[in-house]
RNA sequence: GCUCCGGUGGUGUAGUCCGGCCAAUCAUUUCGGCCUUUCGAGCCGAAGACUCGGGUUCGAAUCCCGGCCGGAGCACCA
């Protein structure tokens, strides 16, 4: 088309990874970072940054930094430092290192200075309210004009001084037209026991400071983060500028808005300590650990949040679509067994069939895997729920008619069941049972007979109760097994 | 209030940068059918969307302007 002097269209080539859109800038020898606050143990929201940095990770052969946020010790849940990690694993992630911020205060102490020294940063001691009225006027507050030396000296002197009587600020624009921009607060003194730390320091890095130079030091080539710290980002940016580093490339994402569970961690905690939740793996909270309690698999989650994405707007999803997707992975896992909620001992009159084993299959698409036996010799539990009058047919026995109290042999073939449109219900064996508890996700229980074939389970197994629903077995008993349900 | 950011079926996404191949992708959901055996599973099929109004253009989900709706931030928390 040259010769015509017609300019050949050149379309960016549109070959993106499904999933999660194509990393901005380089994709050479990235470096990554999921950074929590350790609080309390991963919940949902947790794997919406953590998810999206390991998959990256992954696709650019990358690395990625567990880097633990513990800089405000009042915030800090001690075992939340086993916590994070175990539930990344169960995600699937492995950082390939791990650092913690209390570990850094020195680091974070010597780039202070150095701002200092530079002039970008300064020793404020005015009252927060005083500073805030000027700063919301655009006007600098009278100590952002000491010099150097004078700055030095207060901050010589910072750690004798009375929590709240001065704080460091990093110089911005105080013309800012966002005012939470405006010269903002990079050290200030606690004076609160740090689980790792102890009373060792009183100066304290806040967020925006230590993440900022960890991100450089660290070598962060991208930074994802959700959009409520826009404003951070733009924080941080001024600092990266005073000490003429490379800025890496922000990536803001919108929020996870998650249907149910609007539980914060505190209120999770404070539920645990007052005996409203059983614990951390409570089946009604939101937490990692919870979700895998009921069998939900983790790649689930993972495929779920990489399906959402890095985009600004906001999504919510619902425990439908979770249940959705969980449903392919556990369907094919999840052998099938009787249950009878409420079981009520039911003989059949008239029953003449004598003693009979009945073999179905774990599975009905893996035959492979062998069948379970019931023996039936005219009598069953079945479930409360399911008795009423009317032709039934107990699933692969006998076909039987309940009127009242009163049930009676009516066929056996599934021709017969089928001829009179009996509706199926399954039932457990009187010889061969097992007391079941299962655990529904509001913490309810539902308690019944099940067959005695769940007595091969191993704890973590997930079975399919036939017309209840997935359920994982939790734990074994003397007499009873207990079962936290995951869904239909 | 101020600053900023979003808006594709019920939900989550693809497509938007570089307008035509989009009467719009895939998943979930819902509904229907099938199944010698789960009328709560499975299999098959169907339904369902470009926030609104202008503008630019031969042509707009895509570009521009405005409205509406939604969200975030405005800490000595992260």
């Amino acid at each position: 088309m040259e010769k015509y002097g017609v300019e050949v269209e050149d379309k960016k080539p549109k070959a993106k990874e499904v999933g999660l859109q194509e990393l901005p800038g380089t994709h050479e020898n990235i470096v990554l970072r999921f950074a929590p606050n350790p609080s309390g143990p991963l919940h949902i929201g947790h794997s919406r940054a953590a998810v999206p940095n390991a998959e990256y990770v992954k696709r650019h052969n990358g690395k990625l930094i567990l880097r633990v946020e513990d800089t405000d010790p009042k915030r800090v849940f001690e075992p939340a430092y086993e916590m994070i990690p175990e539930d990344l694993e169960w995600l699937g992630i492995k950082p390939d290192e791990i650092v913690y911020q209390s570990d850094r205060f020195e680091i974070y102490y010597d780039y202070a200075r150095q701002l200092i020294e530079k002039g970008a940063a300064y020793m404020c001691t005015c009252d927060g309210a005083t500073f805030k009225e000027l700063k919301d006027n655009c006007q600098a507050c009278p100590c952002r004009d000491n010099s150097v030396e004078e700055n030095l000296e207060l901050w010589e002197k910072f750690n004798t001084m009375k929590a709240g009587d001065a704080v460091l600020r990093v110089k911005t624009d105080i013309a800012h037209k966002n005012p939470a921009i405006r010269d903002w607060v990079a050290m200030r003194l606690v004076d609160e026991t740090h689980p790792r730390l102890g009373n060792k320091f009183r100066i304290y890095p806040m967020m925006n400071f230590s993440v900022a130079v960890d991100d450089h030091l660290m070598g962060m080539t991208h930074v994802l983060r959700g959009k409520d710290h826009l404003a951070n980002s733009e924080k941080q940016k001024y600092l990266y500028d005073h000490m003429g580093w490379d800025l890496p490339e922000f990536i803001h994402y919108g929020r996870l808005k998650m249907e149910d569970i609007a539980l914060s961690t505190s209120k999770a905690m404070a539920g645990i300590e007052d005996g409203t939740y059983s614990g951390w793996d409570d089946p009604r909270l939101g937490t990692l650990r919870a979700i895998a309690r009921r069998g939900i698999d983790p790649r689930t989650i993972y495929n779920l949040i990489t399906e959402i994405g890095v985009k600004m707007a906001d999504s919510a999803i619902s425990w439908k679509k979770i249940y959705g997707l969980n449903r392919n992975f556990l369907e094919p896992v999840a052998n099938r067994y009787f249950f009878c909620e409420e079981p009520q001992l039911i003989s059949v009159e008239n029953y003449d069939g004598g003693k009979v084993d009945i073999e179905r299959p774990l599975h009905a698409d893996h035959l492979d895997r062998g069948n379970r036996i019931l023996p039936f010799d005219g009598k069953a539990y079945l479930a409360k729920r399911d008795i009423s009058d009317g032709i039934f047919r107990l699933m692969d026995a006998v076909n039987v008619e309940i009127n009242g109290d009163n049930v009676s042999y009516h066929s056996t073939s599934f021709e017969d069941a089928r001829s009179v449109k009996a509706r199926i219900i399954q039932w457990v064996p009187v010889e061969d049972n097992v007391n079941v508890k299962i655990v529904m996700d509001d913490a309810s229980t539902k308690t019944g007979l099940g067959e005695g074939a769940l007595k091969d389970l191993e704890v973590g197994n997930v079975v399919q109760f036939e017309r209840v629903g997935f359920a994982r077995l939790d734990e074994i008993k003397d007499d009873e097994l207990i079962f936290y349900y995951a869904h239909k």
